[in-house]
DNA sequence: TTATATTTTTAGGCAAAGCTAAAAAGATGT
DNA sequence: ACATCTTTTTAGCTTTGCCTAAAAATATAA
């Protein structure tokens, strides 16, 4: 079994791989998780004891298989608990980071399985972060702003940059949400506005729209 | 803050009084708890100091308003995710705690009001049990077994005692669950069984299907 | 009342997970 | 190559929550 410190680590160092690759110093783990290096010696030395990854004293780790899957799997719930937050119980995308950090280390398999399905097994996160498979694979996508899609190309919404009540209100009214898709229609490069279909609707928006919304291409 | 082990030993002290009242014995508590008396000792001078609750060498515990609160609100959240992963997710009544026991240390004040309006504010979990309500009330509702009810009588149903699953399978048949009304059309004193009415069916049970059924009285 | 039994507390230890301060290893610049 | 700087590790201490064994308080029984 893990605790509860184990799993953060785990994740951190999933985050720092996926981002990084290769080896990940004791100082880098330290760094993104706000303590210090002793301790990230202390605890890389017991999660190498329990196989879940590779430690060389002074050269950094490297998760195992087993750690890889685990930290996976962590990650999973978590954004398989924020989709639940957002879509059953109507939180705003930015209030749920803290509680799915929670939610995420609840332990059984048979609540996962039960709550991926209840929320239809969802691909992304309400921030258009991707969501860990059952196996464990995490796919690597594209996630632009749409303020960087051209024109007459077209994005599905995956999230948002920073989300303000007011801006989250703003995409209600206009009918945009996770799993929308949108059209660029036409594109200013005085004011970086555009006009973009959503559905059956075409409208306007300003630069500081396109530049807060999330959006993956096909 | 409180911790998880001290959350846990104010629930466990909540169930004691509720059930015996008065003061509480340490050797109870350990018991209630299975751990020792020592350690007991321990937990329950640091509660002290925090003002959850009143302890005297030799003498015993006894909650104070600010530990009875915090524990009806603990058990407010493990009945309300019971709820939850029966009502939503299709957990069976008897595969729910383990998971609760989990689910009720997470903090937010606002996911316990959002889930118990999602859940449309039920008043018992799938056992039965009262759900203690915002304010830490928790009603001493007077919970009997179907076969403790007298003829023409009726009672509505708040869970089951025992509960296999050809138990829970049976009710499913018979469209029992948790609401359902329940009237008493005839009763064999030979044998225990009763003729009842669900909904417009009516139907033969068995003294042991009535000693593994719970319904309130109205 | 006094002896015995039970309950409760105290004392001392252990593991987890963090910290600070000091030592060691590795990298860098001249 | 050597001195210096940075990174990493080690050593030793703290808190939380548990344990065992021994001591103290209370309850019971002759």
């Amino acid at each position: 079994m893990m605790t509860l410190a184990e799993e953060n680590y785990l994740k951190a160092i999933f985050h720092l791989e996926f981002e990084n690759g290769g080896e990940i110093s004791t100082n880098a783990i330290a760094e993104s998780m706000e303590t210090k290096p002793s301790s990230v010696t202390d605890m890389v030395q017991k999660l190498a004891e329990k196989n879940m990854l590779i430690y060389k004293r002074y050269k950094g780790v490297q998760l195992t298989e087993e750690g890889r899957k685990l930290a996976a799997y962590v990650i999973r719930k978590h954004r398989l608990w924020e989709v639940f937050l957002v879509e059953k119980l109507n939180f705003h995308w930015d209030e749920v980071h803290e509680i799915a950090e929670q939610l995420e280390h609840i332990q059984s398999d048979e609540l996962v399985t039960r709550l991926d399905q209840f929320l239809g097994s969802p691909d992304f996160d309400p921030h258009g972060d991707p969501i860990p498979d059952e196996h464990g694979v995490l796919k690597r996508t594209e996630k632009k702003l749409l303020s960087e899609i051209e024109k007459n190309h077209q994005g599905v919404c995956v999230g948002v940059k920073e989300s303000s009540p007011e801006f989250l209100q703003y995409l209600d009214k206009k009918k945009i949400s996770i799993g929308t898709k949108i059209t660029v229609l036409g594109k200013e490069f005085f004011d970086g506005s555009m006009v973009i279909r959503v559905g059956n609707n075409q409208f306007f928006i300003s630069q500081k729209i396109a530049e807060n919304l999330f959006v993956q291409t096909v």
